[in-house]
DNA sequence: CGAAAGAGGTCTCACGATGAGACTAAGATG
DNA sequence: CATCTTAGTCTCATCGTGAGACCTCTTTCG
């Protein structure tokens, strides 16, 4: 594929994106019944995503994916991963030994989630340092303006 | 492009964000620095991310992005657009008439995230009656279960 | 025998974020 | 002179979040 046509699959998906939300001006404004505020919710959950990302590196039990994050509190996580099973993204498999033992494993619908999450990943990986100027150039105006003007 | 290939781009895709978290691994574990809970903290913010889509319809002035979000209190507007200002993905312009208007518009940056945004919101259409289905599924087994055992 | 550990949670409490809504400036209009 | 406008900011009550104690059951260690 060449540059031309990847500026233009580029452009076609900013106007698909436009068009689709276009569509949903006919809609009537039910934030509870929106499928992307439910989903964009969600993954903005601070946790749930990262625990996604945990679990795409095969199951884990639930301490295990508590040391793959260490910042997060068991309470979190327990939520998180409830959120996840309750979405049918991840699947919970209890096993009766004692101390007893629970397996946490992506479903095929979670892991349908994997594609678009990663070109996000890759989208936040690729323009980091321009968000990070940005955010240096954005400090500095706030810092000198204040005592001019 | 058949549906053998897209199949095999699928895997690879999931492969490859597998093979990024795995990558990460290495790095020291300091949640601030990590560009990808950066970018998603932002777009989970609940807001951010409606006031994105709001913005791929053209530049908006203030009210105008607040009649097309009704349930968004005007503080949190502020908030969303000043980090999105913050992080280079919306440009602010300031005409000085009375009363002031202000109009923001998406960036080249802010642009460049309409395409993964795009496939995730893609994907939330797609997936939202399978993730309805599991959550009925699972509150059905939560009241079933209590009486039960 | 008593103590501690280890898994997977739940519960409580304090704190920070969030939303509602009043208040501001500065001019145009009735 | 009162009122309307826009784009905010400010305060206060509320809500969600995070930290950490506590729980159950059994095995293992001293």
């Amino acid at each position: 594929m060449g540059t031309r046509a990847r500026a233009g699959n580029r452009l076609a998906a900013r106007e698909a994106l436009a068009q689709r939300v276009r569509g949903w001006a006919h809609l009537p404004f039910d934030p509870a019944r929106c499928p992307v505020r439910s989903v964009l919710d969600q993954l903005g959950d601070k946790w749930t995503t990262l625990v996604v990302l945990v679990l795409t590196q095969g199951p884990h039990r639930f301490s295990a994916v508590q040391r793959a994050i260490p910042d997060i509190s068991k309470r979190m996580l327990t939520q998180a991963l409830r959120d996840l099973e309750r979405d049918g993204l991840v699947a919970r498999q209890v096993f009766p030994t004692t101390p007893p033992s629970v397996e946490y494993r992506l479903t095929p619908l979670g892991e349908s989630l994997l594609e678009p999450l990663g070109a996000l990943i890759a989208w936040a990986e690729v323009h980091m340092a321009g968000i990070v100027a940005a955010r240096a150039g954005f400090a500095r105006q706030r810092t000198a303006r204040p005592a001019g003007a």
